[in-house]
DNA sequence: CGCCTGGTTGACCACTATCAAGGTTAGTGG
DNA sequence: CCACTAACCTTGATAGTGGTCAACCAGGCG
């Protein structure tokens, strides 16, 4: 009851497809969903929505980098997702944001109506698909991210986050030795339930122990991937030494 | 950026819908899956499935509770959620379950073929529907849990768990004012990211303060609902004094 | 009766938060 | 071009929340 399951995937980062009759279409966040919206732009640190507004419309960014999250009356908040090129935001059966969704870099966005999407999920197998992969794949994520929060350390968190930017790296084309961060300590902290000087203090342990290189804050480099990796399951020591 | 957003309710425990052309059926959670699959019975403590096993069936609860966990290689657990009437388990676009599924109680539950499903998605908008509803409902309550395992306290914790009881109690019937709890502290400690001995000492010092009562360990009276309202919600002061 | 699981409480302490100071970088205007 | 400013980043000192370890209790069951 309390060993771990058999060798598995982590579900996180793949794209999935649902089942076998709905899985013969492109991967999702592959595909665009420009032919139902319209593609906008946005500046860096733009508000597309806020948490509680009425979900009128729903995203897929082409370009740049979203950052999803929910507030607290006094203000602690929580990261639920960065977004990326693909990926789609907004997509949820209630009528309100369930998030606040700024913008960390300059964006492309496709800004489709909630209601011609609807009308096009109920004409098009296809777009619902699309719709039930990209849901499904956002709630991995989630499913991932709360083990995360409720059970790893502080430097398995940040391996984890590391690690994954890795794969969104080379997923768009990267050799997985190097990334480049969009989003400040803070972003990070309020991604992993952290304080940003804690995600300092990791990533100079890290840097101390030759895993990583930093030649500037927004720019990591992965000397030993291996470590990360492991860190990142929570298969190492817990905490790293200085 | 940092003040909280509008005043919004939390979509927690609300059945969704899914825009406007597929609101028009009934609650997901309120129609059951039989026609498509089989009724069966299970044991407490019995395994539905384990995290990493091909995604053969899917499930509905129909009598009884169910603890979804993922575990991490050296034993931490992360209790996902626990399912109660209703409830669909296993739905994901992945082939393998994302997590284990136990019997926390002696259940009835619709076991439905992952294949038959596919094929009544593919005839039955209305089943399609349901599908919908029950992965965004599902997305959601992570989504709230990510905020409660990254930003809460200890105390906030219990209290949104307790609160979150209480409205599934009321759901079922109750008035709101005593729960019953068919988890174990342990459980209820890896679902919001703390140890059993902070449950208990959380548990007491409401009880200490005339907030619940606890007649024995598995049932708890609400005593004074708005404090733990107030607490979950992050809005008091973070820790309870004793 | 004795064992075992689960619950509770206490003592102690570690991990991470908090508070504080200083450094670096990017952007802006003179 | 340079000074000024404001974010952002980093590091240090200290403290506190919740974890760890341990002991004891209660109830159920063989």
């Amino acid at each position: 009851m309390r060993q771990a399951g058999p060798d598995f995937q982590p579900a996180m980062n793949r794209v999935p497809d649902w089942g076998q009759t709905f899985g013969q279409s492109q991967p999702a966040n592959m595909d665009s969903f420009a032919a139902i919206g319209t593609v906008m732009r946005r500046v860096s640190k733009d508000t597309l929505f806020w948490e509680g507004d009425p979900v009128d419309h729903v995203y897929q960014v082409v370009r740049g980098v979203v950052c999803l999250y929910k507030l607290l009356p006094d203000g602690r908040r929580q990261v639920a997702r960065f977004c990326h090129a693909g990926d789609m935001i907004g997509l949820t059966a209630d009528h309100r944001y369930p998030y606040t969704a700024d913008a960390l870099t300059d964006l492309a966005v496709v800004r489709i109506r909630r209601t011609d999407l609807d009308l096009r999920m109920e004409s098009d197998r296809n777009v619902l698909q699309k719709v039930l992969a990209a849901i499904s794949q956002e709630l991995s994520l989630a499913q991932n991210q709360l083990l995360l929060l409720g059970r790893k350390s502080a430097s398995e968190r940040v391996a984890s986050f590391l690690q994954a930017m890795i794969e969104q790296a080379q997923r768009e084309g990267g050799d997985g030795r190097s990334i480049t961060l969009p989003m400040t300590r803070v972003d990070i902290a309020d991604f992993l339930g952290l304080t940003h000087e804690t995600v300092c203090r990791v990533l100079s342990t890290l840097k101390a122990e030759g895993i990583i290189a930093t030649p500037d804050p927004h720019r990591i480099e992965i000397l030993v991937p291996n470590v990360l990796e492991e860190t990142a399951e929570g298969e190492g020591p817990q905490r790293l030494c200085a």
